[in-house]
DNA sequence: ACAAATTTAGACAGGCTTGTCTAATTCGTC
DNA sequence: GACGAATTAGACAAGCCTGTCTAAATTTGT
């Protein structure tokens, strides 16, 4: 394992103050000695960890994004497994629990560090999902007032029965994953969907709440 | 302040093997001798911070839930009102902000501990805000299934804004509160409300989807 | 095969923390 | 005011951790 992913397993579990080179060291299987000529002080590793981390989540979500259904055949089915994905390769995968763990725990202590991870995390990665959603509004899939609400509520119903698996810090199986996107999916569509599904002979005015 | 409050501001802030005992002894305002007379050694200090923590914060849930609308006027607004009443007395208040800090930061640390957390706290809160949905849904105010998903939803919609805050550890303001709480409850009713409000003949077959 | 660069094990000083001990001081109560 | 209980300040040993240093071993490129 390399000195950053032995170094983030290390600070993820012991907390910052509680880890000790000696176990990333070990972890990692070089020398002490090796870390301080790569990395300067245990500091400087710490923050190396999290800008890695934030760039490789980063990427997962936006690759995840790209395969958001923008001509679902199946639209609840196809949010369905969308919400998976994002679980699977963005929240419950190493980095993104890692990263998770280590905003909680040593947010406040970094303040510009986790300013600049906002910034490039949540602050681009928001706009994209919304970008999605009032693309499938506007293709007359979705009945959406404000994508960015949508959007937000779309992954909180997601993972709305995993929160207290989350925050013990431990991963749901697959089908505590499963279970929660098709009932967060369920409910969003009936607070979102059309009443009546889209014919083939496109958009039309909505037939709700008549 | 008392040692138990200053030990869990401490612990908070700078992690369980971050903090020190002169640190708690200083913030409460004892020798540090008075604190280990008190509790023994640090570790023991911790474990009865968690469990004074999820004492509180069980009473304030408990409290918060018995003041949801069981008859409710305007059934937007008193649910909104108690979104946002859940978020003030119980996860926003210091108690909640810490407990939730604690359980994240250590909870893979002490198993027992949180286990027995976890069946005190989310264990027997849940079933109580179902309980309460259900009461809601049979009273013909809403349209719900499954009460336990239902509840978990509902506070998942009511959070949704905040989540970034909350990873964080940051407080966000009755601003934001307010407005991912309106946010939230609009959805949440339009997935589970009534097409329409409720007569003073009581309850009808839906009118939905028709 | 050889020279330069890197890595290693281990020792080391300096600093910090825990938990104990003691002697002096303060507090509560009668 | 006096007596017992609790609290305090401070010293202390033992342990751990960081970050540096050195000399030997290993890897790398040519």
């Amino acid at each position: 394992m390399s000195i950053v992913d032995a170094a983030a397993s290390v600070f993820c579990r012991e907390s910052f103050a509680g880890a000790n080179i000696d176990m990333i060291a070990a972890e990692a299987g070089v020398s002490r000695q090796t870390i301080y000529n790569h990395h300067g002080d245990k500091e400087k590793l710490f923050v190396a960890i999290v800008r890695d981390l934030t760039e490789r989540c980063n990427a997962g979500i936006f690759a995840t994004i790209s395969t958001f259904p923008d001509q679902p055949k199946d639209l609840e089915a196809d949010l369905i497994a969308f919400a998976v994905r994002m679980n699977h390769n963005c929240i419950c995968n190493r980095d993104g629990k890692f990263l998770r763990k280590l905003i909680q725990t040593e947010g406040e202590r970094y303040p510009e560090l986790f300013a600049e991870w906002r910034e490039e995390g949540p602050g681009r990665t928001w706009p994209a999902i919304a970008a999605r959603f009032a693309r499938l509004a506007h293709a007359g899939f979705l009945e959406i007032d404000d994508p960015d609400v949508a959007a937000r509520q779309f992954m909180a119903l997601a993972n709305a029965e995993l929160q207290t698996t989350f925050m013990l810090g431990s991963t749901p199986t697959e089908d505590e994953v499963v279970q929660s996107a098709t009932n967060g999916v369920r409910t969003f569509l009936r607070a979102f969907g059309k009443r009546q599904p889209v014919t083939r002979a496109g958009k039309q005015t909505a037939l709700a709440s008549a």
